[in-house]
DNA sequence: TGAAATAAATGACCATGGTCATGATTGACT
DNA sequence: AGTCAATCATGACCATGGTCATTTATTTCA
């Protein structure tokens, strides 16, 4: 009891609102929920519920957070011994089959996540913490002589990571069916911005 | 009178519409404008709006749009005959500066862009339009052999402007004042961009 | 322990984006 | 001109996200 009764409260209906809201979304879609249907499954009152989410997207971002969190740790632990392409497509990938889950609800957070006010939430601890695996697998792909090693690490990740998101953004605003892992155009976007597009360098591949 | 009369008068109010949402907005914001003010203002019915944008957001887009178009249609009459990341960078400078102008609407209208069903508007066209007029600036840097002929054209456009696109959504999201033209960190972006990151690659610069 | 002080919960309430049954306009056809 | 179908306009109305004055629970301290 030394965290005194009422953060031990809070910490309670905080995961109550997360797990109502995450069974609700599912079940319903974001749209077709209603915050007071989600603060009625928390059996907690209608307003407390913005005590705890600021904003019906928010808890939105609370949830897949998580989520998606994991999924992302659990790549990280299994990248594959190979190329540096096909070690972010590897991460990508992991990403991309979480959202395919769920398109209509990947939609909204997607279209959220950028402009997510990160006082709250660790968002934008989420995606430093990105950068810096990615960077790591860059600089290790360096010492395997991949990549030049005086091309800025977090410069990269980010383009990469950016070209990403991007194709993840369109596929869902286009509510496509095809966001699959493997996507062929996202490879050849990755690979561009791996080879790069000067005239002098040398070609390598076929 | 030979588009009748019914037609003339829909392209009438759908102006006023326009003029008013244009007008409000810029005074009061988004948020703070009232989809009843704007009907209003343009002398119709509250419903009878949203015969002409389903949406408060398309308002925007249907302002922006237009603004967006001039400003790069400029643009590209006056690219500079510079290196191609010069050229892009002119292109991308103009949006910026446009969206500089009032970031909270350009941060609204930014968010909702990629979002927006396309069977209206023609936010589709006005894309494929930039690709294939980024697409042309690339061609003409081959020829002048800045970049490898064997890069696919539209592939590498779609890279730049994502590139461009993301750092704008990064900077409208922070409420960053920084949008600024030429920032550096777009720059490098895209000059990784070009460049590559392969170990086997000449290096021509510094 | 009791009372003051602080923090949190509540739900009636509000503002507003968007809908829809109803009524007005228009244009084609006779 | 008169009729009719089709289209468009309208504003009362609704659902809902979010606010806030009030009430309730917890902690602090004498």
């Amino acid at each position: 009891m030394q965290p005194g009764r009422r953060e031990r409260s809070k910490l309670e209906k905080l995961e109550r609102i997360r797990a109502a809201a995450h069974r609700l979304f599912a079940r319903q879609g974001f749209e077709h929920t209603t915050t007071k249907q989600i603060a009625a499954a928390a059996d907690i009152g209608a307003g407390t519920l913005f005590l705890y989410a600021p904003t019906k997207e928010d808890l939105l971002v609370l949830i897949f957070q998580e989520e998606v969190g994991r999924a992302v740790d659990a790549a990280f632990a299994s990248v594959p011994a190979r190329p540096i392409l096909d070690q972010v497509i590897h991460i990508f990938d992991a990403i991309t089959a979480h959202h395919a889950a769920d398109p209509a609800l990947a939609r909204v957070f997607v279209k959220e996540l950028p402009f997510v006010d990160d006082s709250r939430h660790g968002v934008a601890h989420f995606m430093i913490q990105m950068n810096s695996r990615l960077a790591t697998l860059i600089e290790r792909a360096k010492e395997r002589g991949e990549l030049d090693p005086e091309v800025p690490a977090p410069l990269l990740a980010q383009n990469l990571f950016g070209t990403f998101f991007q194709r993840l953004q369109t596929y869902l605003a286009a509510r496509m069916s095809e966001l699959e892992c493997g996507d062929a155009r996202l490879r050849a976007s990755l690979e561009l911005q791996l080879h790069g597009a000067r005239k002098s360098r040398m070609r390598a591949r076929a």
